[in-house]
DNA sequence: ACCATGTATTCTGTATACAGAGTACATAAA
DNA sequence: TTTATGTACTCTGTATACAGAATACATGGT
């Protein structure tokens, strides 16, 4: 026990990998709203036999990721306005009390994360600014101390995600979020809770207002590749 | 296709009963915090495979009911009181979010769920009252016409009362909540957001704390009931 | 007597096998 | 030609079988 060796990953965990898998490609898009999912054709195209895959999907159903489809298994969860905007009010709620939290500790956020966030905004990469806020914004709830809140954010964040994905390359990110972001780490530094809090809830409901209208109006102009238009994913808990 | 039969419960599905199980005797504390769980032991209990009851182990692992025990399975999750605190935070934000959001459109809420709660609080039974308590607060997440935040809460709601059931007889609740209840009920009818929104935040505090110092004067006296006393629960999400 | 190593047992996670439900197609009748 | 019914196929959910990892116990050495 002298050479201090690293510790070894925890297993893999087949489920957890295609779980992931299966998460990414429905959130960058590459699986489409509305295609139905047959648990074989994963198996095959991952390598794995088809019980990962019927437990990853049922994960992926509580996240509301996927969708029943009674007699026909599941399908990828369409975009639903609806649905996002309901993300949004939630999101909102849980920022606001993250941001609260954070400025009550007083937490000094990097700065860098706001300068390199100014040079991803600046650099036309849509994928860039989506990491760059992630990052921000998981900072705060990191900085919230409370494990919970970043939890749920993350899957919020998948789902906001898909939507942006949706509607991307339409100037969807003004740079100017990045003058929010600075003053709501200012206010956390200074520990003003007060501000801290509505600067936060005001930079989640624009946000929520210009993707809701930026999706909407790009599902009107494809309504016919929507299956199920009136599915409004109510049911996504199924567990109750 | 005349006389308009009734439609058919939808497949009752092993995974979920399994689950709903396991959830139940976790939450009124039948199954003790700490304690190994084997999946032949459930699956033998339950009649059903151990297919059923690895999936819906795994399910309670993302709610965080059961915790990973690296090399031995998993095990009931610890009470711990940081951890309900911080239930406790999100809860208020969802309820209040929730509350704000029924306030918005005036909903007149059920008059006798308040009566009702008023005769379980007078009742001296714990479970009588504490399913009071949760449909008067399902009312307002329903009323609040996002689904989402029931959806959350009712997770929350699992964890508060396995928490609640570790320390009930306590003369848990105080009847006073009854008229918190009916003074945010108000706010809601008369739209007015903001009253409403204060009210909900403070009831939820006020719960907080009260649980929470009850659970850590519980916890003390039975430190050595509790093993791995350390674990903060933090990793319970597991899917990053 | 104590510590280390080897072995057996136990339990998990994954793969395969099986049975039931639903859908789609084809065939026959109107 | 259109509609209804029967049949075959496909896909899901559950059970069983298998392999690997970890722990606990036992045995041998110091």
């Amino acid at each position: 026990m002298t050479p201090r060796l690293i510790k070894i990953e925890s297993t893999p965990d087949l489920v957890d990998q295609v779980y992931r898998s299966l998460l990414d490609a429905i959130s960058d898009g590459s699986m489409v709203p509305g295609t139905r999912i047959m648990q074989e054709d994963i198996a095959e195209q991952l390598a794995v036999s088809r019980q990962p895959v019927l437990q990853a999907l049922r994960l992926l159903k509580k996240d509301g990721f996927v969708l029943d489809a009674p007699g026909r298994g599941v399908l990828v969860a369409p975009l639903d306005v609806t649905w996002l905007v309901q993300i949004y009010q939630v999101r909102s709620a849980l920022d606001a009390l993250a941001t609260r939290l954070a400025a009550r500790s007083r937490v000094a956020m990097d700065p860098g994360l706001i300068s390199r966030g100014r040079r991803a905004a600046r650099s036309n990469q849509v994928k860039a600014m989506m990491a760059a806020d992630a990052q921000f914004h998981g900072a705060i709830y990191a900085a919230s101390g409370n494990p919970l809140i970043a939890q749920s954010a993350q899957l919020h964040w998948h789902h906001i995600r898909r939507a942006m994905g949706a509607v991307l390359q339409l100037s969807t990110m003004r740079e100017s979020i990045w003058d929010e972001h600075e003053a709501i780490a200012a206010a956390i530094a200074t520990g003003d809770e007060d501000k801290a809090e509505s600067l936060s809830r005001q930079h989640a409901e624009d946000a929520s207002h210009n993707l809701a209208s930026l999706l909407s109006s790009a599902l009107k102009q494809s309504v016919n590749s929507i299956p199920f238009t009136a599915l409004t994913t109510q049911s996504q808990g199924d567990i109750r």
